[in-house]
DNA sequence: TCCAACACTTAGTATGCGGATT
DNA sequence: AATCCGCATACTAAGTGTTGGA
């Protein structure tokens, strides 16, 4: 069960231990401490929350009754707090650079003076296309980049308007819809009990579904086989069932489903590049009319223009829904937005459209409900999109605001930590968090969710002491994926988690019962508008970037350079726990790497025997640099051997063997036998030299070989050694870090334009294609100059 | 006042492709 | 040419934070 105490001595790389317990476990008793809420009130001294109470009764008592007056401080605070940001705006101008950046940070419209814009705003819509008219006008000296460079300054502009009306004209072309199902051929069947099994399409489908997975880990996952299971046989039930009643998973067969869709992926990959492409092409123009959107009458990519296919739900984690039918989505239950007076997209023949809004308030082009968790899904516009680049432009920006905020927040929290009242302290405890370990605000979760926590849905049995002031930390975060830190806090802050954690708690309970995230982002909202837990990531993510491309020195080649932007990026995504499985090749791949090192000490090993034998006196004077390297045992050296050997066989042999076919093809004679055979010599020779070695210790020496040329060899070997030796480290070091979230997401892309300019590392090496026009925005406004 | 619904960002994984390697 | 490998992209699940209605 406490399991989360208990593996901590578990390497990192394997994260990801089944919660599966865990959740059980615990399910219950989170419920009953998730009450929260009545914080709100902040000052509220009579506290009693209350079921929350139950747990914490005990640990908060004592220290409420003398708050009010910290209280009323807290108010005054954040009046005042909120009057000043509103008095200095844009703090944000800094930069210096981009004029046409700054002005912006608008008139901080009270919290939401503009949700009276729902009904559609004519009048605002006027405005705003007035303003960017003209500003478009100051700024229309360098046309030269036409049109996509006036879509550019476009959003830019609009930034500083109405932020609640997204756009004024929307055209575009709807959904696309998958292919229907495409029925097993007749032969292939479900078997139950060994027996063929003809199945009505609908749950045909179903079952091919779950086919097409057995080999996966999904397949192998109790749950998931449950639950696909459930919803199989129901659904099998619903369209009238079959002759043979299915009751038992075990008793179903559903290899030549497997075999079948197995057979169907080899043929796709054994197509030739031709027939690929023509296949390409065909789905590209199926897809095209989908693609591109109008806004305001520019043209913009739509991301994920395809409903989602039906399929098997897979849930991350223990998700208790994993292997639930997700099913197929008909155009009654999709949405369609666009804008008013603009042609409908046409739903698919003999359907209709759930309903047509003309919501410019929302970026949405179409929306359905998902049946799994009833969740909504969207089609939105691609990242590269002016509205897309907008946004992520105002979270980098408020992320920059923080700076000037920072200083006081982190005072603040430091002197709350020691807050009578507990509500503060814990408040303050969170925040710390956040900020020195970049943790996520973690809201509240469901009994039918995987069970991950964020800072204030951490538990009793997350965190564990080390004294003098280590916690250790050991949790499912976001996907599940596990974090795992045993971390140097500071004093008080280790004293309060010890605290919240302290009896009546126990596993189970919340460590921050007076604390959600609704709560905090409140209060933070009192130093700075629009301030919730996540800018703190942003934030955080882009200033250690900073600071570590600061530390880079510029110098050496391109390559170089790029490595340390590389490193640079590692921090950040180490600070932020982005993580990835290691690839299924990764151990292979690592394994390739190690005997590569082998062979070269092998071969330096054979190059100082050489040495030795030329003159005796030098191992005489150094016998331990004449010593074989110590992985170099016998049992290690045949197998090495072996693999050279067979290696260099297979090589002549395929040479030969292509050679035989050329000659083939230009109707020639083939080479004898006999040719390979000649051929074959050298390899013998080869492992002969390698067997004499092993024997006699002695190695034979070429003519003219001196101690000076082999002295420049095992020179050259041993460099080659190390750089190998960094290259495993590497490998090593990045299997399990994932560097495209911290990216894409919380970098802000300027700085890596900053490096680019300044180091002069071609953008494209550090930005693929996607991310160049995603950040478009960047590339063209920051120079060598910018900062964070 | 509260919470569920809604909107949008953040996240890891599956897959296909293209370039390096042999 | 074949294979290997890593990267880019597509995909969609899982978060955060706001809002509107009971």
């Amino acid at each position: 069960m406490t399991n989360a105490l208990s593996d901590e001595d578990v390497p990192l790389s394997q994260r990801k231990p089944s919660a599966t317990s865990k959740v059980l476990a615990t399910g219950k008793k989170r419920k009953s401490v998730t009450v929260k809420s009545e914080t709100s009130v902040a000052h509220d001294d009579d506290h009693a929350p209350l079921k929350k109470k139950r747990a914490t009764a005990t640990a908060v008592a004592q220290t409420k009754a003398q708050s009010s007056g910290k209280e009323i401080k807290t108010e005054e605070k954040s009046a005042k707090s909120s009057a000043s940001v509103k008095a200095s705006p844009s703090p944000s101008k800094a930069s210096g650079k981009s004029t046409k950046l700054n002005g912006n940070s608008k008139p901080t419209t009270e919290p939401d003076s503009d949700s009276d814009s729902d009904d559609k705003p004519l009048a605002k819509r006027k405005m705003k296309k007035a303003d960017s008219k003209t500003e478009g006008e100051e700024t229309s000296t360098q046309e030269k980049e036409e049109e996509e460079e006036e879509e550019f300054y476009k959003w830019w502009e609009a930034e500083s308007n109405d932020h609640s009306v997204k756009w004024t004209t929307l055209v575009h072309n709807g959904v696309l819809f998958p292919p229907p199902y495409e029925p097993l051929p007749s032969h292939v069947k479900l078997k139950y009990n060994g027996m063929p099994v003809a199945l009505p399409l609908e749950a045909e489908e179903v079952a091919g579904f779950f086919g097409a997975m057995l080999e996966t880990e999904h397949a192998k996952n109790k749950v998931f086989q449950s639950n696909f299971f459930n919803d199989f046989k129901e659904i099998l039930k619903q369209c009238g069932g079959s002759q043979l009643k299915i009751e038992k998973l075990e008793h179903c067969d559903f290899t030549d489903i497997f075999n079948y869709y197995e057979e169907k992926r080899a043929q796709k990959k054994a197509m030739t590049t031709a027939e690929k492409k023509k296949i390409k092409e065909e789905k590209d123009k199926l897809e095209e009319k989908y693609k591109v959107c109008f806004l305001d009458g520019r043209k913009e990519l739509v991301g994920n223009f395809r409903i989602e296919p039906p399929g098997l739900f897979r849930g991350r984690g223990s998700h208790p829904k994993t292997g639930k039918l997700k099913e197929r989505v008909m155009p009654e239950q999709v949405t369609i937005n666009i804008g008013p007076n603009t042609p409908i997209p046409q739903p698919p023949d003999g359907h209709e459209w759930a309903e047509v809004k003309n919501d410019n308030t929302v970026s949405w082009l179409a929306t359905w409900k998902e049946n799994i968790n009833g969740a909504q899904k969207y089609v939105f516009l691609a990242a590269n999109s002016s509205l897309k680049g907008m946004s992520d432009y105002k979270k980098f920006e408020k992320a920059r605001e923080l700076k000037n905020h920072i200083a006081r927040i982190r005072k603040d929290y430091t002197k709350e930590l020691k807050d009578e009242l507990m509500a503060n302290r814990q408040r303050a405890t969170a925040m710390y968090l956040i900020d020195v370990l970049a943790l996520r605000a973690g809201g509240e979760k469901g009994e039918d969710e995987a069970d991950t926590v964020g800072c204030c849905s951490l538990r009793y049995e997350h965190v564990a002491f080390k004294p003098p002031n280590t916690v250790v930390f050991d949790f499912l975060g976001k996907d599940s994926i596990r974090y795992y830190q045993e971390v140097k806090v500071d004093q008080q802050v280790y004293k309060n988690l010890k605290l919240f954690k302290k009896a009546p708690k126990k596993f189970g309970d919340q460590l921050f019962d007076r604390l959600d995230p609704p709560t905090l982002n409140r209060h933070l909202q009192n130093y700075m508008p629009g301030l919730t837990a996540k800018v703190f990531r942003t934030y955080n993510a882009s200033k250690t970037m900073q600071d570590q491309l600061d530390k880079i020195e510029n110098k050496g080649t391109v390559n170089e350079k790029y490595v340390a932007y590389n490193a640079a990026n590692r921090t950040v995504a180490i600070l932020c726990n982005h993580q990835r499985t290691v690839s299924k090749a990764h151990e292979q791949s690592v394994g390739k790497i190690e005997d590569k090192i082998l062979e070269i000490k092998m071969q330096r090993y054979r190059l100082k025997l050489m040495m030795a034998q030329l003159d005796p006196e030098m191992k005489k004077s150094d016998p331990e640099y004449f010593q074989p390297d110590a992985e170099l045992d016998d049992a290690t050296i045949d197998r090495l051997i072996d693999q050279i050997v067979q290696r260099e066989k297979d090589k002549v042999t395929k040479k030969f063997q292509k050679e035989n076919e050329k000659r083939a093809a230009e109707n020639g004679e083939l080479l004898p036998e006999s040719e390979l055979k000649t051929r074959m010599k050298v390899v013998e020779e080869l492992e002969a030299e390698y067997m004499k070695q092993r024997k006699t210790g002695k190695v034979d020496i070429k003519n003219g070989m001196t101690v000076e040329k082999l002295q420049a060899q095992i020179e050259k070997l041993t460099e080659r050694i190390v750089n190998t030796t960094l290259q495993k480290k590497d490998k090593e070091d990045n299997s399990t870090v994932a560097l495209t979230t911290s990216k894409i997401n919380y970098i802000d892309p300027r700085l890596t334009v900053m490096f680019s300019k300044k180091y002069d590392v071609p953008i494209e090496k550090l930005f693929s294609k996607t991310l160049r026009e995603k950040f478009k925005w960047a590339i063209e406004s920051a120079d060598a100059n910018w900062k964070f």
